[in-house]
DNA sequence: TTGGAAAGTGTAAAATTGACACAAAGATAT
DNA sequence: ATATCTTTGTGTCAATTTTACACTTTCCAA
């Protein structure tokens, strides 16, 4: 084990690891990229975990979380929020097993302290079978998880939590969808993640009443229904409203 | 330098450690207990910082915050949330002095990912003055603070956007205030925090029809003006709201 | 007794929310 | 071509919430 207390290096840091909630939605239900630990986890606890690795000693936060995103996705400047620290002394040891973490360079012995993070990710933009990286990360709904390795349970609904506060305060849904999208996406958008039902009418109102949605003159294509308009997320509106101090997207 | 991939012991954990923004409020304004580092700091930097140390090996981060505030105030069981983590790899050295950081036994050239946490606290249940220990510590006004050692600024208003965050959605406030307050107080409190005005008519109506709060029949002595009547926080009527969904704490 | 200072109180207009139902558009199957 | 299916898209009214605004009361101190 590298003592840290040399210069500046490539050497990770075997205290303190990044884990990333990338949250997706598949135009029904909020989804969560995880990765199988396969048979490497052998019987000690779930397979499932979520993305994560050590930080290198000369990278920040940030840039770790964005590193493990573009390790597994290809996918750059991604909408990314940190959810928090997390760092029981034995929040590995619980229901660790030394191989998985030998492989991923973490010391099994040691204690981690793991940063989170939670991104938005339009789901079109990675689809794991077509990845030669990580062909063991897949979608799941985030309705369906019922358990995670380690302490990533814990971490999912911290970031599932944080990610509902955030929207009932910043529209930043559109970075789950589509450029362009249906209103009834993004209602559906904002059902999964509040957990509730919202009223199509009052919501449509609302929404459109911010005024940071441009209607496209194009419709949707071959649906089996009346097809839908099509919107694009306005940046530009958006700024100037948040420099007007608007504050009130509350849902 | 021990290295941790021993035993867990009471070993300080060279590269993970908190810090803590000890909220406090004089009636006025929003204040912050600060660190005086003194000569010690000798030209590098601002003398003040927050209050903060390494974490043991064997105690998880909430722990490390709470011994953090009650080291230094001598207060246990206190308001107190996580802000998130901050990492920049050279987020010490910026504007370092080495024997500060031997002094609270860092390693000066470690990489250090900090915690930080916010607190709230009673302000006349700490007098720094009074305190044997850690007699270089004060309260400082929120609004004069300009800069801060390391990344404390950063840390600082960080802390400030969740507690606005945050006190927008809970009825927190009164862990600033003593048992007994009133409206005003909680009024210009609500103001200092949100750093906007808020009409006193409308605040009043507000806070009150939330039903969160005791009148008791006990009024202001010795102010030299009309008095006013005294209220508590009313924790049973809050725990049957919380209960009950409700939501709408909302300024 | 008077003056100073903050406490305490009500109302009306405007904006927002919540509840609610049916016609229109396109795709598919017959 | 017609009927059927599915989802889109739309308006109103009542209730609630928000905002703006000014004067009287109470106590202390001079």
């Amino acid at each position: 084990m590298p003592n840290n207390t040399n210069n500046f290096s490539l050497e990770l840091n075997p205290n303190v690891s990044v884990d990333c909630v990338i949250f997706g939605f598949d135009l029904e239900q909020l989804t969560v990229l995880l990765i199988d630990r396969g048979e490497i986890s052998s019987g000690f606890g779930p397979r499932l975990a979520l993305p994560g690795n050590l930080i290198y000693d000369n990278e920040n936060l940030d840039m770790a979380a964005n590193r493990v995103l573009d390790e597994l996705t290809g996918l750059k400047s991604i909408y990314l929020e940190q959810v928090g620290a997390f760092g029981d002394p034995d929040r590995i040891h619980k229901q660790s097993d030394q191989a998985w973490l030998k492989s991923i360079r973490a010391e099994p012995e040691a204690r981690v302290i793991t940063v989170a993070y939670y991104s938005l990710v339009p789901m079109s933009k990675y689809k794991p079978q077509a990845s030669s990286f990580a062909k063991n990360a897949y979608w799941v709904p985030v309705s369906q998880i019922n358990e995670l390795a380690f302490d990533h349970y814990e971490i999912l609904q911290a970031a599932k939590g944080k990610l509902k506060q955030k929207i009932k305060i910043q529209p930043i849904g559109f970075n789950l969808l589509p450029t362009k999208f249906t209103l009834s996406q993004l209602h559906r958008l904002y059902e999964s993640i509040l957990d509730k039902p919202l009223d199509k009418r009052n919501f449509r109102r609302k929404i459109l009443k911010i005024n940071i949605l441009s209607s496209l003159r194009e419709k949707q294509r071959g649906v089996p229904h009346k097809p839908s308009l099509l919107y694009e997320f306005n940046e530009e509106k958006y700024q100037e409203l948040t420099q007007t101090g608007f504050d009130n997207f509350g849902f």
